[in-house]
Formats: structure tokens, C-alpha cells, sequence
DNA sequence: TCAATAGTGTCTCTTAGACAATATTGA
DNA sequence: TCAATATTGTCTAAGAGACACTATTGA
């Protein structure tokens, strides 16, 4: 293995969200090599320095060889690391959150996957390595986010209405908002545009939004 | 040198931070060995997985050995990597920051290193590898910290008063707070405790507070 | 008409911000 | 007494939270 002791093995681990059916879901592969055969985990994978930019860039390929999905919104959180939390020996664990919309969920069985599942972070089976701490702490991450800015705006169909949206972030967060209070606060948000188009259900038709094209929700350096 | 481009580089990287005479400072040490020798930089060094616990033990360990400093408060920014970073190949840099208290900043100049200040973070001059980037991104942590929790508290005497700890803040935020608005939300707070003592001054003497001795600033996992 | 969803208005409570007022000390 | 700093109080504005109200559609 690329273990020796002397350096450690650099891993990165993702945690891909998406939201359907109202209910917030991390993609979950089943592995299919040791260590941790037959498990389910993150999907992850180990860096290859000759093919990879950056950590991130790396997390995009890994994301593509294992589940062929590109993705547009992914995010450092933290590194977990240590000598035991991977059987191969002292590890580096970069864990990265994504977004992924509805609509393109239907990633496919490729190379070193067994198995892959769109798990309700509510009912997540046991997990490989120190993955259960790992969606934790990515849920942490991506809850405090969407509280302070629109990060589900990643998860939107091109046109969505402010119901959609207001759904989305109940289904992140676990819990109900206010109707009133939420389309307060986006009143003065420029990151979402007002469209002349109204989408109609068998009541009332809601008007429809888009996000702007450049929105940005990286952390501001102050 | 470790890196051959199979493995990448490990280094642990570490803004250090601390208030003398009302403002904010940042530990720099000039490199005394190649790459960028002679150059000024944060502190840092190479993680040794025979040695280190995880990366956090890692940084205490590059203090205590280069800087000969124990640190109490420390905890992980995010990380930096790629090929160009730095000269000896592709590498991965963890940036951690620390609080050090001012009557601590008697840091001594051991191995490795060739001369070391405690620098005005308004007025840093040129650093090392990507260093101002690291600095600049610890230093918008910090700040967002400073704005929500009482991290200040551990750049602190035993025993202050609250116009202390508010001289202290002003100096990490980099601007003026008002003392009314300041001292309301201490009020709710736990993490201070009230004594029965006073300071005097050539005026009127203030009361001194403590803080709590198990007081925790991590992220909550909500 | 009704049910269902979209969208708005209103009240209260909390908090930030600005700034004034009072308190206590040594000189 | 005064200067300096500590400590508290007061007014206003903005925003969150709760909840009621109105609007528009298809059946």
C-alpha cells in the first residue's frame, strides 16, 4: 500500500446531499475492496498527486470515477487523522461536503463501488471507517450554512418557486420555518431573481424564481 | 526529501495569535533552512506519523519544538494544497490557529528556525510560500469567532476586567465596540464568572472576572 | 361554493446600536 | 473639587417569531 509509515495516506472523503422527496439523503457507496469490503461509506478515494490540482479537485474526480457525477458546489469542512481511524495505518481523511440537485441524482455503478444508495441522513445504517463522524460533522457544517446564507439554491431546478425553496431548507434543517419570516428575509437578497412567469398546481399558480448566475456562497475573508 | 510525487507533502502550518499593547500579533519565525531560507513565515513544520497523535497533536508538537511554546487553545482553519505551493512538489498544508496569551509570548528561538517576532497583523510583510493567503484566512476565522463566542478568553490574565477583555476583542476585530452593547451580552453568558475583587487604578477600580475553567469554544454539532 | 396553496400584514419580543447618565477612585 | 475610568440606563431601529388574514386557482 502507499502507507508506510513515513508518510501518511492522504484520503478524500465526500458527503453528497441532495434533497428529495422532502427529505435531506447522503449518497452512500458500498465498498467493494478491502479495507471495509462490503461496507457502506462515504465515497471517497486517495489522492493521486500526478492527476489532481488540489484536494478539491481531486474530491470532483473522485466523484466522477466512482459515481460519474459532475458537481458544482463542494466545499473543504475539516480533516479527521490519526493512526487508527483506517486499518491501512496513519491517514489524512480531508472530508468535503457537495450539493447535488433532484434531478441529477441518477449517478451509476462504476469502478471500486459495489453498491450505491440515497440514504435519509435520519436513518444512516452503520458506516464504514469514522464516516458516521464524519456526516455529522458535514451535516453541522451544511445546517449552519443554510442558515446564514442560500446555499440551497445549489439544490433548485433551474426555475423554482419560493415554496420549493422553503421546503428544501425545512428538509435540511429538519424543521418547519416560518412562511412569513422566510420570504422576509429573502426580499433583500440579490442572489435570487424574480421571474414574469407563474407556475400553477391544481391551486393557486406561483410565481417563479431563478438564481442569480454567479452566485457565490464561499466564506467571506471579512 | 519525502515528497516523489506518489506521496504528497505533509506540513502543518500555524498562525498563532496574540494581543500585546492592543493589538493583534502574529508569530513569524525566518526560515533558517531551505526552501525559501531566510524568508519570514508562519511557523510550521513536517508531520511525523511515528511521532504525531493526529495533525492537531502535530502542530503542538512543531511549537513546542521550534518555538519551545505550549499552546492551549488551537484548532483546524482548513487546509491549502496543490503542486506550486511549494517548491519541493505537491503538497498539502493544514493551517491551524492558536490563542496565546501575552505573558506567554516570551517564545524562544530553537532549531530550525533563525529568528522569530511577534508582528502587527496591519503591517506583515512578505511571507513564505502561500503563507499571507493562510494568515489572512486565519485571521477571518479568528475574527468570525470573536464575533459569536468568547475566544478571548483565552488570550487573557487568570484574572481581568471586562474593560480588558473588551480592549482585547477591539483588537482582534480591529475596530471599536461599544462598552454598553459589550457588557449586555456578557451578561447572559457562563463562560465568565464574577469575583468578589477589584482592581484599582488611579481611578475607580473594576471589577475582575474569571473564566470558566472548562469553558469550550468548538463548533457545536448543532 | 370549497379546498388548497400562494402571498401579505400585524403584533410582540429580543437585540443591536448610539449615547447619556451615574458611580467611584486618586490626586 | 476634577479627571479618568467603571458601570448602568434609556431611547430607537431592525429583525425574528408567531399567527392571522387575503388572494387565486381548479374542481
Amino acid at each position: 500500500m502507499i502507507n508506510d509509515q513515513l508518510n501518511p495516506l492522504v484520503v478524500i472523503d465526500i458527503a453528497i446531499f441532495t434533497v428529495q422527496d422532502q427529505q435531506l439523503k447522503i449518497l452512500l457507496v458500498k465498498r467493494a475492496n478491502e479495507p471495509e469490503k462490503g461496507r457502506w461509506a462515504l465515497p471517497g478515494g486517495i489522492l493521486i498527486p500526478s492527476k489532481d490540482l488540489n484536494l478539491e479537485s481531486s474530491a470532483r474526480r473522485i466523484l466522477k470515477t466512482k459515481v460519474s457525477v459532475d458537481i458544482a458546489y463542494l466545499e473543504e469542512v475539516c480533516t479527521f487523522s490519526g493512526l487508527h481511524r483506517d486499518p491501512r495505518g496513519w491517514s489524512i481523511a480531508t472530508l468535503h461536503y457537495a450539493l447535488l440537485p433532484a434531478d441529477k441524482t441518477h449517478a451509476l455503478v462504476k469502478e471500486s463501488i459495489e453498491d450505491l444508495i440515497w440514504q435519509n441522513v435520519l436513518t444512516c445504517p452503520a458506516l464504514a471507517f469514522d464516516h458516521e463522524l464524519q456526516l455529522q460533522t458535514a451535516l453541522a457544517t451544511l445546517r449552519r450554512k443554510v442558515s446564514s446564507h442560500l446555499l440551497p439554491l445549489h439544490l433548485m431546478r433551474p426555475k423554482f418557486t419560493l415554496s420549493d425553496l422553503q421546503k428544501t431548507c425545512e428538509a435540511i434543517l429538519g424543521q418547519k420555518l416560518d412562511k412569513s419570516v422566510f420570504r422576509r428575509r429573502l426580499k433583500n437578497n440579490t442572489d435570487i431573481i424574480e421571474l414574469e412567469e407563474y407556475e400553477g398546481g391544481a391551486q393557486r399558480p406561483a410565481q417563479l424564481f431563478k438564481a442569480r448566475t454567479d452566485f457565490e456562497f464561499k466564506e467571506p475573508l471579512v
